[in-house]
DNA sequence: CGGCTTTGACCTGCGC
DNA sequence: GCGCAGGTCAAAGCCG
């Protein structure tokens, strides 16, 4: 089929992806390691130009960062009120298109789904999955756009801390092969 | 039997 | 303060 593969940057005003390709390498690959989270720090700016879900730009709430996993858990389900001593850190966040006819990419990591969510004015839920791997916070949200059917935003929330635990890691090279930078111009 | 998906409930942040 | 929307949890069920 055809997939072709957007690639969404963070168009920030400060700093446009000068070798875009490299950085979309570093997406998902082992090598993502070489990449500083202060990269992109942006997405909702991106988000907001694609509309994904909503007008609105993405609330960040995914506060999440690595270590308050756990602290996010209700803990009894009484007192979770120990917020005020996480500090919120935005992960960065990538997001790129895929015109493909199913919503999950295979890019070689093992993703469990944790929920789905409808989400305003689109149509498709979107799903929320994390990475399996032991000690990986990596969290990857899948959403097809109403507007175009054929269109699967993937947003990817973290870095891998191991390579790719799959041999099908060529088909992602592949996919990665026919990237097409997304240039937000509207 | 273990891992994964489904799905409803719950929590939080934000706008009004 | 309230309501809405997004994000996460966890129990139950499914499947290999």
């Amino acid at each position: 089929m055809d997939n072709y593969t957007g690639l969404i940057f963070p168009s920030s005003s400060s700093s446009p992806p000068s070798s875009s390709s490299t950085c979309s390498l570093s997406i998902n690959m082992s090598s993502s390691s070489t990449i500083s989270h202060g990269l992109v720090s942006e997405m909702e700016v991106l988000n907001n130009n694609l509309n994904i879900g909503s007008p609105d730009p993405i609330r960040s709430s995914l506060g999440g960062s690595e270590m308050e996993d756990e602290v996010m858990k209700r803990s009894e389900g009484s007192d979770m009120k120990k917020k005020g001593a996480v500090k919120k850190v935005k992960k960065p966040r990538y997001a790129f298109q895929t015109r493909s006819q199913v919503d999950i990419l295979d890019d070689g990591y093992r993703w469990r789904k944790y929920g789905q969510k409808a989400v305003k004015n689109n149509k498709f839920p979107r799903s929320y999955y994390r990475c399996t791997h032991q000690g990986c916070n990596v969290k990857k949200q899948v959403q097809r756009l109403t507007k175009d059917e054929g269109v699967v935003v993937t947003t990817y929330e973290g870095m891998h801390s191991h390579p790719i635990e799959k041999s099908s890691h060529d088909n992602f090279e592949h996919i990665l092969a026919q990237m097409q930078i997304y240039t937000p111009s509207f």
